[in-house]
DNA sequence: TTATCAGTTTCACTTTAGGATAACATTTGT
DNA sequence: ACAAATGTTATCCTAAAGTGAAACTGATAA
C-alpha cells in the first residue's frame, strides 16, 4: 500500500498567475488581496505530469476543456466536490485536505 | 517550528450525518449519492477541541452561527476561501490540501 | 500558408454560497 | 420545572460560482 503524497500545499503562500492585463476587472481582483490559490497549479501541475491535455482531463471529468482552464488559472474557484471529481476521475487519485495548527 | 496536521481527511470515506426527516429534499439528495464530505466534521471537531461555541467561532469569522451550522452538518457546501477564513481566522490555524496518488 | 491542436477568453445562463434574521429545538445548569 | 446557553432550521435575498458553447489566440507542423 505504498501511497505518495504529492503537492502539499498550503493554501496561502503564493501568488495566483498573472492573468489578463492589468487594469481588468478579474485582474485587479486578484490582486486586490482576495484570497489567492495554488489550486489551479496543482492541477496543472499533476495533469502535465500524466501527461493530459485539457480536453481528455475534461472528457474523464465529464466537463469541458473551458472550464479546466478557469480552474487551471485560477479565474473560478471550484468546489471541493468538483477538485474531488477532477482527482479521482481525472487523475485516479485522492484529495486530502488538513489543517495545521 | 513544531506543527502537527490534524485529521487529515480523504474526501471520500464518510457518510454524511443525518440532516432532517427522511424523505425531504435535502436528506434525499445526501443519500442520492452526491459527494460526502466530512469537512463538517473537520470542523466540527476541531472547534469542540478548541472550546469554543459555533457563536464564538462565527464572530471571529465574521459570520453568524447558523451559517457554522450549516457548514458543520454539511447543508452548505463552504468554499475552499470559506475553509481557509474558518481554520485560520477561527482557529488560528492552515488549511492544506494535497493529491494523494 | 493553412491546418491542426492546445489553451484561453467571452458570452450567456443556472445554481449556490453566503449572509441576515428570526423562530425553533436541544442541551445544560440551578 | 424554568431559564439560559447552544445549536438547528426556515425564509429570503444577492452576488458570485459553476458550467457549456463557441469564438479566439498561439504554437507547431506539413
Amino acid at each position: 500500500m505504498k501511497t505518495t503524497n504529492k503537492n502539499l500545499i498550503s493554501l496561502d503562500e503564493f501568488k495566483v498567475k498573472n492573468y489578463g492585463k492589468p487594469g481588468t476587472k478579474e485582474r485587479d481582483e486578484l490582486e486586490a488581496g482576495y484570497e489567492d490559490f495554488k489550486i489551479g497549479a496543482l492541477i496543472h501541475d499533476t495533469r502535465l505530469e500524466l501527461g493530459m491535455t485539457q480536453e481528455q482531463l475534461a472528457e474523464k471529468v465529464g466537463t469541458t476543456k473551458s472550464y479546466i482552464s478557469k480552474i487551471e488559472n485560477n479565474i473560478k474557484e471550484a468546489r471541493i466536490s468538483t477538485l474531488q471529481k477532477i482527482v479521482k476521475l481525472g487523475f485516479g487519485g485522492q484529495l486530502e485536505l488538513s489543517i495545521k495548527m
